[in-house]
DNA sequence: TGCCAGGCGGGGT
DNA sequence: ACCCCGCATGGC
């Protein structure tokens, strides 16, 4: 399917703003190519946007059937957090002995957020499996159940809706993409989207939309807290995991590590968590613990290597 | 080969 | 409240 070109924007984002790093950090090589950034907006109908820096402007196309001029800026603004406010979390991040680096490396590097559904596929794709194994997993998920689109020169993929995982055929498919005992699950979720379980979230408090997601069989505190995370940038929220629970009782010297987690990054648990994954390159927790250990807690960034920061460099399945 | 990996739920205590 | 185990899959 091809999209057109509808209209055009720009943004300016708050300084400092890395777009590089934003657009590289756990992404693939059909939504970033060092360049231009694809944010999926909409399944059906299908909308993306395709976002690229030009000194300190961005430069964003938006590709459609035809449009209806929703509120794309704000949903934009909102994927590439191109207005949020940091310096707090610099502040901490900056003594302390794992996420010093955050604010120096990678420095102006912002989370992107996905909508709330494609969130919980992430996530359920992380459950018992290594970073490698999940993203994986959902490269497959995307390739084999994402629509493909065309951007003027630009092949992309549009992220599967709900619906696309209800049909007779899919519980294959999520096989076929390795999700193993996964699938029940995120079909499961995709259930409880359809019934309207999952609506109105964002109007709910951190422990109330926790507890909403958690009604879905398969979905733990981790997989809720990280989803809601990676979607609504509820950073009060700490999913906590077994990985991060070794390297934080190590690095910490904690008994309680949820509780001293808390304590430590407050507010900002959740993107205290994102960040340390990238600054270890979510390496498996042996190697991880080792690097967290000796200090050595800035990201590689060498292409070779399979890490959360050049994933989008790999052809990953 | 067998064992493990950024969870989870169920069934035991 | 805890603890423990099995769960499906793929990589080493």
């Amino acid at each position: 399917m091809r999209l057109k070109p509808l209209y055009d924007f720009e943004l300016r984002p708050r300084e400092p703003f890395n777009f590089y790093l934003t657009a590289s950090c756990y992404n693939f090589n059909w939504w970033f190519d060092g360049s231009k950034c694809v944010i999926p907006l909409s399944s059906s109908p299908p909308l993306v946007a395709v976002a690229r820096q030009e000194d300190s402007e961005l430069m964003v196309t938006v590709y459609g059937v035809k449009g209806g001029r929703e509120d794309v800026a704000k949903m934009v603004e909102h994927a590439l957090g191109v207005n949020e406010d940091l310096a707090e979390f610099y502040g901490v991040a900056g003594r302390d002995p794992l996420l010093y680096e955050v604010p120096r490396a990678l420095s102006g590097m912002r989370l992107r957020t996905t909508n709330l559904w494609n969130a919980m596929l992430i996530a359920v794709c992380q459950q018992n499996s290594s970073f490698a194994q999940g993203w994986r997993m959902l490269c497959r998920v995307y390739k084999l159940m994402g629509k493909r689109v065309e951007l003027d020169g630009l092949t992309t993929i549009i992220p599967p809706s709900p619906r696309e995982f209800l049909v007779d055929s899919a519980r294959g498919l999520l096989k076929e993409a390795g999700l193993g005992y996964r699938t029940e699950t995120i079909v499961r979720v995709a259930e409880a989207v359809e019934r309207g379980l999952l609506e109105g979230v964002e109007e709910l408090s951190d422990e109330e939309a926790e507890k909403r997601l958690k009604e879905v069989k398969g979905i733990g505190a981790y997989t809720a807290r990280l989803a809601l995370v990676l979607s609504q940038r509820r950073y009060g929220l700490l999913p906590l995991d077994r990985w991060l629970e070794k390297i934080a009782r190590e690095v910490y010297g904690l008994g309680d590590v949820e509780a001293g987690l808390r304590a430590r990054w407050g507010r900002w648990c959740g993107l205290a968590v994102f960040f340390t994954t990238v600054v270890l390159d979510a390496e498996v927790l042996s190697k991880a613990l080792k690097r967290a250990l000796t200090g050595n807690v800035k990201p590689t960034l060498r292409r070779d290597k399979l890490s959360p920061l050049t994933l989008w460099m790999h052809e990953v399945c």
